[in-house]
DNA sequence: TTAAATTTCGACCCGATATTCGAAACATAA
DNA sequence: TTATGTTTCGAATATCGGGTCGAAATTTAA
């Protein structure tokens, strides 16, 4: 029998495993992160981690779970709108680019997960591959609805996407993170790009 | 005493060694690729590897070191000119574009080699980190020049190459890589984006 | 207070795999 | 041919680290 005070409890600590978790992963990749050292800047046991997630694995997948929900959760409202496809899509790199820069520690990580990971952990589906495909698939649909309306200058809207998210990641990550990187630049860069590739 | 036929033959088989490590290192990353698979991709037993290298990290790192110094030597030619900074530019993003679709596994693990690499092995400032600093160096400042010279648009040149970068980086290698991108095609981009940069 | 349920943990187990060893195969040169 | 150096390899070793166990600590509820 749990409790709702209990419950809210157990949350509580996998969060703050959860928290560990993304430290160690940052720094040393799935593979070179080991439970011990996981346990350790969790501050619980090792076997603790095993009472709440069965698998390392287990853990990695949580982190990327709640991540993109997070993200998708965030720019949802923004993209019901189908009336301004650009005006939505600006909005909704606005609202990530606000996310990322708050927190960059978790958002580098969702973004170069994948590369760390071995093709075993991508069977079944996983959710958070779910919300990615999502975001990207309504990303490209305002592309093209917008370039439809005339919006955006014509162009291939997959090459775009590729390009803008080259893009919004080399600007976010790339170079020795010495600066931040404010909204304003950030859409500055992309408006300037989507709204001139074309013209020239 | 090691003749020069001698010399010849096992830079061969270093080189049957790398090219087979690859392949292995690609598909697997760092920690996944064994020894084991590396040797019977390479053709030859496992204790050979270790004959010719010291460990799998040195592997992986010669790798590195090999594959960005022909990246530099490549395109320094193209950079000596600094008289015509945005033609330089151009063109060896030109000649990197080329390198790139000719040898995408390479230049894949080249670009991405660093997200599966523990930190250690950034220790005693590796010979590729050299060269890869050197190269942005050098863009950053024909940028600058461009500048100056009034053939770009004024920006701000770090940021500018954090844009680039990852807008290159996008351009070939993000999305399910259904699609080869055309030398074309990414100066078109390139290019527009750069001369349009501030003209809004 | 006390028994049951929940939570925590360090020590252990065990498979995977990097690295070493020593002997065989091969090449070279006298 | 034979002695010396070079290259190859499979088997043996050593280490590391994910996951388990059972006992102890703590909390809950009666």
């Amino acid at each position: 029998m749990i409790s709702d005070r209990q419950a809210k409890e157990r949350e509580r600590r996998k969060d703050q495993i959860l928290k560990g978790a993304l430290t160690v992963f940052k720094e040393k990749g799935l593979e070179k992160a080991t439970m011990d050292e996981i346990a350790k800047q969790a501050d619980f046991g090792k076997a603790t981690l095993y009472y709440y997630f069965s698998s390392k694995e287990e853990i990695f997948i949580e982190l990327l779970d709640r991540g993109w929900k997070m993200i998708w959760e965030s720019i949802e409202p923004a993209l019901e709108d189908h009336e301004q496809p650009k005006e939505s899509f600006m909005q909704a790199l606005h609202i990530i680019g606000g996310l990322v820069t708050d927190n960059k520690t978790l958002f580098e990580f969702l973004f170069t997960a994948p590369q760390m990971m071995p093709g075993a952990l991508m069977e079944g589906k996983p959710v958070w591959k779910n919300y990615q495909n999502k975001m990207y698939g309504v990303f490209q649909g305002l592309l093209e609805e917008g370039m439809a309306k005339g919006e955006f200058p014509e162009m291939q809207s997959d090459i775009m996407m590729r390009a803008i998210g080259g893009l919004f990641h080399g600007l976010f990550f790339l170079g020795h993170g010495k600066k931040r990187m404010s909204r304003e630049t950030m859409e500055e860069f992309i408006t300037s790009f989507i709204g001139n590739y074309g013209n020239s």
